[in-house]
DNA sequence: TGGCTATTTGGCAAAATAGTCAAATATGAA
DNA sequence: TTCATATTTGACTATTTTGCCAAATAGCCA
């Protein structure tokens, strides 16, 4: 295999990881609807704040969310949708 | 959380864990080309054959990849080429 | 400044995952 | 049956991920 295009599959690989979580699956559909505050998100998920903040972190890293201050609040937000039309086909593969 | 949701995210998730490695993009990826079976996807990643047939297994149990035998051959294919689709959208969150 | 709230970070233990070797299984041919 | 090839499985170690608690940080307001 090329190098770069194994470095290319690891990549997306890891933009993959990220979502491959339960909670983060429902973060990133929770967040489609509109941006959301970490203690909102953590009343949704219902996990430790902690936890719920390392989940963003992970979603950060992979580009998948962004976060915007207001005052004492974190506003997160999907960066690109399109993430979640994957969840069509994954219904698919379910049945 | 609704505890159905949280079912169907978890079930989700484990299909997409299947696909978060760089060794089963590649093989989903050659899988999208043509049937194939596991000696020539050992070539094509490189790792012990063990290993490669584990990341089948991993893909098989997902829902991804489905198996043919033919005399000592067994040939892996798609079974929902969509996943791949999904692809683009990675590429974009990569920019 | 100090106190308050929102969020992140560090440390840790439990659980899950990955990869390798050796052994087992499945099929076909002699 | 025995042999050879293709593939899977078991046992094992090393690494990564997860989730919680406590402590730290960031911003607002008095």
């Amino acid at each position: 295999m090329k190098q770069d295009l194994k470095k290319s599959y690891a990549f997306q690989a890891g933009i993959i990881k990220a979502m491959a979580h339960p909670t983060r699956l429902l973060i990133l559909n929770s967040l489609k609807k509109k941006e959301t505050c970490v203690c909102e998100l953590r009343d949704l998920v219902g996990d430790d704040i902690s936890t719920v903040s390392k989940h963003l972190l992970v979603l950060k890293n992979a580009g998948l969310v962004a976060a915007r201050r207001e005052g004492n609040w974190l506003h997160y937000r999907l960066t690109c949708p399109c993430v979640l039309d994957f969840t069509n086909c994954i219904k698919r593969v379910m049945k």
